[in-house]
DNA sequence: TTATCCATGTAAGAAGTTACATGATTGA
DNA sequence: TCAATCATGTAACTTCTTACATGGATAA
């Protein structure tokens, strides 16, 4: 799924601008997507080259001009077409999961501050997505929503109550190398060297 | 995060060719990185033009030869090096929750089979995880296999109490296209104009 | 006998990021 | 006054995927 087909995605639900598909991609989206305007913009053109949208120019007071683009019918059956066969595969790729594989090579400081910056960062997505409005949104997005909640309540909470697995990996870590250091843990030399 | 430094990373915890650590990729790894030989194979190369890891022509009996690396010293102080930063946030794209979102624009059978189709292969690797020995791994891998565990846990369930949300969406376009129409739904006509 | 595993690699191309350029407006 | 928001775009670059090439061994 390229960045061209989500923004017939979401101009199915309404015309919009680029810009405001990029916004867009920060609400309820942005738990499973998301793209720069250095995608956006040519891929708009694209579509535009190949009939899927058409665009408005809409000049506003105080403000540039806006190209506004809305879905053609061929466009709509694009979509459509891309989304009936079998969805792909999720493409993850989580540094944060790695460090904490990892995490026997670390300080402890570092390990501990990463997962509280984690469990921080989660706790905001939760309540960013709890405050957004919900009685008037389609079952479909109350269903993404609920999922995306589920899936980020489930983090903060395995990471509470199991990252003593993680610490206790990297502790021991450090007191190895300080001991057969003496001093300075070879993070320390790793930062100086940079 | 690239290749590069995840092999290196995948090199800490033992010497590996390439092919073996394109292995350890569909093992705990795969929830959350994934990389293809074409990727593998020349980032191997690079580490090892820059000293970061070296190789060893490794002779086998009626098997192709073998290019066996290991990480040096400074490759292993990059690594660490990596790693001691912020990690950056998650990347994750999941074409499967796009296509929830605009369930309503889908027919129904295709909407439940996709969902079927999803809770099996989450089931598979639940089990396949469960499946691993656990025991004489370090903590740090428990944790992130138990992490893994509890997110497709999470999901399932998730999947198997909401669907009806996202399944009564898909339902019920398919009736209001059915009655404007007469007959075919927009899908078939994609499909068919393949 | 056909497919799959082992094992490495290259080349072409897709796709996307980052950084830059432009420029008015508005809020702190 | 400084940063952020609105608004679009290009160009250089990185990164990765896909497809191909090679070829013996083994299992169904």
């Amino acid at each position: 799924m390229d960045v061209r087909t989500f923004c017939l995605g979401v101009l199915t639900m309404g015309d919009a601008s680029g810009y405001e598909i990029k916004k867009r991609l920060e609400g309820p989206f942005q738990h499973f997507y998301d793209a720069s305007f250095g995608s956006i913009y040519p891929a708009l053109n694209r579509l535009q080259d190949e009939g899927l949208v058409t665009c408005t120019h809409e000049a506003q007071n105080k403000r540039p001009d806006k190209k506004v683009y809305a879905l053609t019918a061929e466009g709509r059956l694009a979509f459509i077409r891309e989304l009936s066969g079998d969805p792909g595969a999720d493409r993850v790729r989580s540094e944060f999961l790695v460090l904490m594989m990892f995490a026997e090579l670390l300080p402890l400081r570092h390990v501990s501050k990463v997962i509280d910056d984690r469990i921080a960062a989660l706790r905001g997505i939760v309540d960013q997505i709890s405050a957004q409005a919900c009685a008037e949104t389609s079952p479909s997005h109350r269903f993404v929503r609920g999922y995306g909640l589920a899936m980020y309540r489930t983090a903060i909470d395995y990471l509470t109550e199991n990252r003593h697995l993680v610490e206790g990996d990297a502790l021991m870590a450090q007191v190895k190398e300080d001991r057969t250091n003496g001093h300075a843990p070879a993070v320390k030399a790793a930062q100086a060297a940079e």
